[in-house]
DNA sequence: GCCGTTTTCGGCCCGACTGTTTTCAGTCG
């Protein structure tokens, strides 16, 4: 059978959505249930994280118990799933709760108890039934809701309103570091960083968390300074350790002001992944320390034992230092255990930009500005591929074959005028709905460098597209594999099993666009590349000069997706990537 | 409901902040 990544996700977020609702059912009725309500959560995290289609599991409870928090129990519930669509015990639960009310506990300050008082005071089930109560005053005079509650409750439905549309990783980059350049400034501050998953390099972002460093005396008065800084349109709490700010754009920023001895411990707390966090306070546990955001301390003295850096941390408990991207409990710890890690790879170790697009189509820039801006900006960068789009886009000005051949002849002049042999002819050619490419072999023959990508017919299955394309031996890269425009429009559906083996087998590397709104591969496809051998390009796509900063991004990408230097095809030298595209053009000729 | 290099029973991560109530429950991360 035939099944995509994109299904599975679909497939896996069902299952764990289910499990999640049973979790939320038996917290809602109440503490003696709390810890089956952790066990279906647990359960709930772990197929969602699932790289394999939990469907590949029906037949076979055994290997379903063996994933983490997964028991008996609960792989009967998904099996029975699976074969008939329905739980029965999760139907059962929904006789005492209504489903929609299960849902209201993803509200940002609903929980179990509030729930509970809505239904069963006020009879409410529904969001909008809610809404109403509140319009008409009914929820004034019950007990325990003063004014502050109800306001809180009515900025919670908002806030789940909005929280549909969450941060794009680089808009919260860019945001986070803003505001924490205007923090640094305080002469109070000794030390500040990003945490939270903006630092993890979640794709999206739900809010911004900050890591400040002061002494004991300093932390109120700080606390107060930053609350008066300016874009700030809410204090959603204020505390002296914690601040929790609401900005323009209604993202919020929550930072924690903290010592210099609970720093680093802070910054392990919070950059998370909560999953994460738990391992490490379970193997802490183990050893007879206790781990918390102030520290790493004896369970028994309460002496304090480390905390003041990461690496500290991680060396105290007897792991390798683990980058914040991979903390996702996703087999980071066992390895670090080990001392096994893969050295990520960093953009220190990208040579070149080799998708980007000039004057010639729809960039911004004349060649020569681009050559000299990036020189002089990235003076570790040894080439360019400047990769102007084909005839079939029109709406970007692609090039006909003569302007190509004229295009050659500008590059080699700039090349001599900048005196060095800096940019390199490529081309991001289109590939039609069958599979062929808009150019003629012989001229793609002559380019440096060949990014194929798929720009029409976006809705339907390009699996054989995208493999005949792999097949083609002028084909280099594979541009922008997954079609997505993240929020925006869905990737259309790719065999991901297929494209991965086919491109490993052809030697066609397949690219990690850093487009802020593509990020495409993303990172569990990566991993899934790697693994296979494939090699990746880390492109920034750009179109501006200010483009080129997205590096960055698609190097976050790459570590999430566990990418050493070896994987990324643009930190080799320029000499070593012609011969393996001469390498792929003599080989397919033979056939 | 899950889990086990002291355990197949008896644990299960932990502290800050809020709002409302007067000593704490609820929620979050």
């Amino acid at each position: 059978m035939i099944q995509t990544t994109e299904n599975t996700i679909k497939q896996n977020a069902t299952v764990a959505r289910l499990l999640h609702h049973m979790a939320s059912g038996y917290k809602y009725l109440g503490n003696q249930e709390r810890f089956r309500a952790i066990a279906y959560e647990i359960a709930a995290r772990t197929v969602n994280n699932l790289q394999a289609d939990i469907s590949a599991y029906a037949e076979d409870k055994k290997a379903l118990d063996q994933l983490n928090g997964i028991g008996s129990s609960i792989a009967e519930k998904i099996i029975e799933y699976l074969k008939t669509g329905k739980v029965k015990k999760y139907e059962e639960l929904k006789q005492q709760i209504p489903e929609e009310l299960l849902d209201m506990m993803d509200i940002t300050g609903f929980g179990p108890a509030l729930v509970k008082v809505l239904h069963e005071q006020l009879g409410i089930n529904t969001r909008a039934e809610l809404l109403k109560a509140i319009d008409e005053g009914r929820l004034e005079g019950i007990k325990g809701f003063g004014n502050k509650k109800i306001e809180n409750i009515k900025r919670g439905l908002h806030l789940f309103e909005e929280a549909q549309s969450r941060l794009l990783l680089w808009d919260a980059l860019l945001a986070g570091n803003k505001i924490l350049q205007a923090i640094r400034q305080f002469p109070e501050v000794r030390k500040a960083e990003l945490a939270g998953s903006v630092r993890r390099g979640r794709e999206t972002v739900g809010d911004i968390d900050i890591i400040v460093m002061a002494t004991l005396k300093d932390q109120k008065k700080l606390a107060d300074k930053i609350q008066k800084l300016p874009g700030i349109v809410r204090i959603l709490a204020g505390g002296d350790t914690k601040v929790s700010l609401l900005l323009q754009n209604q993202t919020q920023v929550d930072v924690r002001i903290v010592t210099e001895n609970a720093y680093g411990a802070a910054l392990l707390y919070f950059t998370g992944s909560k999953e994460h966090n738990v391992r490490l306070r379970i193997i802490a546990r183990e050893k007879g320390w206790k781990l918390n955001e102030y520290g790493l301390f004896d369970l028994k003295t309460d002496k304090y034992l480390a905390g003041k850096t990461e690496e500290e941390m991680y060396r105290y408990i007897g792991l390798q230092f683990i980058p914040p991207e991979l903390r996702e409990d996703k087999g980071e710890i066992d390895l670090a255990a080990k001392n096994k890690l893969p050295v990520l790879v960093t953009l220190k170790d990208i040579k070149g930009d080799m998708h980007l697009h000039s004057k010639w189509s729809d960039g911004e820039e004349e060649i020569e500005a681009l050559a000299r801006y990036v020189m002089k900006t990235f003076p570790q960068y040894e080439y360019l591929v400047v990769t102007d789009h084909s005839p079939s886009e029109r709406i970007s000005h692609g090039l006909e074959p003569d302007d190509f051949i004229r295009q050659f002849r500008e590059i080699d002049q700039v090349n001599k005028k900048i005196g060095r042999d800096f940019i390199k002819k490529g081309v991001e050619v289109d590939i039609l709905a069958d599979g062929q490419l808009d150019l003629p072999d012989d001229l793609l023959e002559k380019f440096d460098w060949v990014v194929a990508s798929i720009h029409s017919g976006l809705a339907q299955d390009n699996t054989q597209r995208l493999l005949k394309a792999c097949e083609h031996p002028a084909v280099n890269c594979i541009g922008h594999p997954g079609g997505r425009l993240v929020g925006t429009r869905d990737a259309y559906p790719v065999n991901w099993r297929q494209l991965i083996d086919k491109a490993a087998a052809t030697g066609t590397a397949l690219e990690i666009n850093a487009q802020p709104g593509r990020m495409d591969l993303q990172d569990d496809l990566v991993k899934m590349a790697i693994d296979k051998g494939v090699q990746l390009v880390i492109d920034t796509d750009a179109h501006a000069k200010m483009h080129f900063d997205l590096m960055q991004l698609g190097v976050t990408i790459a570590r999430r997706g566990w990418c050493k230097k070896e994987d990324v095809l643009n930190t080799i030298s320029w000499r070593e990537v012609t011969a393996l595209r001469n390498k792929k053009i003599k080989t397919k000729r033979k056939h």
